[in-house]
DNA sequence: AACCTTCCCTGATGGC
DNA sequence: TGCCATCAGGGAAGGT
């Protein structure tokens, strides 16, 4: 489930790798991943570089000379480089004292469903079991990506995504708020990890009311969108099932995640234990005391034994 | 238009 | 040990 972290992660260690890097050949399997014909990639992909790659969302954008590749890695989509002449490795490991992981790379297998062969002998691989994830191409026009992307919320870190633009997109919404936090719409890049860890950081029921919430509980939502985003980040993504980086390793946001995963444990604030529920067919993990479903006023009546 | 539900897909897991 | 049911969920599609 790479979300906005899992994703940036990905990207910064792909565009090191493979920045201007030469397509020389590859190989496409028939797969329902493929929103452009593999035959038309493998027209036009041979001879181009890799010039740039940019992240929206959840989706990665690969700037060549004359096309945009378009990748989302939908649920279990990975993207790794592969050196043909340096041994593949199976599995993850990490050392049991340290916690530190060497890069590991991986032979392509039968989920390997897009093999891009570089100039220097390098591989690029995508991976994806459950075939969630999409690859498309789009010309290079100056406004394609505006033009794809014309439907996606708010990027977060962008100039874009302030505190205004944020209230502007909650107004009159009479939904839940968890679900109008995975509104791809909305915000772009929150999914169903960092929708809960945000909730819980701005204190929010993730069933309450948008259009019930006070102004200053959507500006916490706001920053607190950015702060979970940000950690995750910085601890190299969640690995909580396939995620891994462009390297093979897996990153360690998992380890400080507050809700997410941690059904019946203490939560960390308060010792209460986090509960877990349904919500819009998607796993949703909170803490009933930190997140009252009535909002923190209505939880300081109960508590004065009032309501 | 907004909101909600169903479906796609496969590996991991648990019960028997 | 094997078999089957269940769960995980991003986003497209369909219904209201």
């Amino acid at each position: 489930m790479p979300e906005l972290p899992e994703v940036e992660t990905i990207r910064r260690g792909l565009l090191e790798q493979i920045r201007d890097a030469r397509i020389d050949d590859l190989e496409a399997r028939a797969c329902r991943v493929f929103k452009v014909a593999p035959e038309r990639l493998l027209e036009t992909l041979p001879g181009q570089r890799v010039r740039d790659l940019t992240r929206r969302g959840k989706f990665l954008v690969a700037h060549l000379d004359r096309h945009f590749l378009v990748v989302h890695l939908g649920m279990t989509g990975q993207l790794t480089v592969r050196d043909p002449a340096r041994p593949d490795s199976q599995g993850f490991i990490r050392h049991p004292v340290t916690g530190l992981q060497r890069a590991r790379q991986h032979a392509p297998d039968p989920h390997t469903h897009l093999i891009l062969g570089f100039q220097d002998g390098r591989h690029l691989l995508y991976r994806d079991s459950r075939k969630f994830g999409r690859i498309d191409l789009l010309s290079r026009d100056p406004d394609a990506l505006d033009r794809y992307f014309g439907n996606l919320g708010l990027e977060p870190f962008s100039e874009q995504y302030t505190p205004e633009a944020f209230l502007k997109r909650l107004r009159d919404r009479r939904t839940r708020v968890k679900p109008l936090l995975l509104d791809q719409s909305v915000v772009a890049g929150v999914g169903n990890i960092y929708a809960d860890e945000a909730l819980f950081a701005a204190s929010i029921h993730p069933l309450r009311r948008v259009h019930r919430l006070r102004k200053w509980e959507k500006l916490a939502l706001h920053a607190a969108v950015l702060e979970v985003l940000r950690q995750g980040i910085d601890f190299g993504g969640s690995s909580l099932r396939d995620y891994i980086d462009s390297e093979g390793r897996r990153g360690s946001n998992q380890e400080e995640l507050k809700v997410y995963g941690r059904q019946g444990l203490p939560c960390a604030a308060c010792g209460t234990a986090v509960a877990k529920i349904v919500v819009g067919q998607r796993g949703t993990h909170f803490c009933p005391r930190c997140q009252p479903r009535g909002g923190r006023a209505r939880r300081r009546r109960r508590d004065a034994g009032l309501v």
